[in-house]
DNA sequence: CTGAATCCAATAGGATACTG
DNA sequence: CAGTATCCTATTGGATTCAG
């Protein structure tokens, strides 16, 4: 399987990942609207996890230069792909929880 | 978000699963192929993550009650649309590594 | 052949406090 | 507001050995 595959599961798969895309995707622009969104996500990983997705050009990372300075992010035009591409994903996760199966996979 | 999408994530995300599970779909059935088609995995970690996904429904595990007995693995009617679902993202992944984006995706 | 058991190193993640 | 820094624990993953 060819490595960058593994290397978008990987990205994706972290902690909090798919919620701070779907929250960009859904209008989200500041990092206190993040926090305020994504129930229990801790700043430092917030911070740490949106320098990610800058870093590997999903997000951009906007300074306004208004008075104090605001950061707003956004989706890159690779983001918003990848935020699509996610969608089947996103249909088959939900009719597998509708069908009820789900959960239960951890557990070493 | 919906809690089962970032769990459909974070299984799939986990190192190796995305490789097991294309590897089922292109054929591999039996442990020692799987050793053999996907480089670098230990027994240890092919194990466990075989036993992930047979939990959470996504593969199928067949004794063939053969001297000795032989052990199958296939994909289920889950695993096979989830592998499905993931065709985008594997798409998007391969647009990105042939347009040169890619990598430099850690570094905390 | 198909794993399970053990041991260890590295990484990820959570809580909290602090700063420009 | 938008993060950093620090600390600490839990989880992951790799290597190796053992077993039915």
């Amino acid at each position: 399987m060819c490595p960058t595959f593994e290397e978008a599961l990987e990205l994706v798969g972290r902690r909090w990942t798919g919620a701070i895309l779907t929250a960009t995707h859904q209008g989200v622009t500041r990092f206190s609207e993040y926090r305020a969104a994504i129930d229990g996500i801790s700043d430092r990983l917030l911070s740490q996890r949106l320098k990610e997705l800058e870093t590997a050009g999903l997000l951009d990372r906007i300074v306004v230069p208004s008075t104090p300075v605001q950061i707003r992010y956004r989706l890159s035009p690779d983001g918003l792909e990848l935020v699509e591409a996610l969608q089947p994903l996103a249909q088959w996760s939900l009719r597998r929880s509708v069908r009820g199966r789900a959960r239960q996979t951890s557990s070493a």
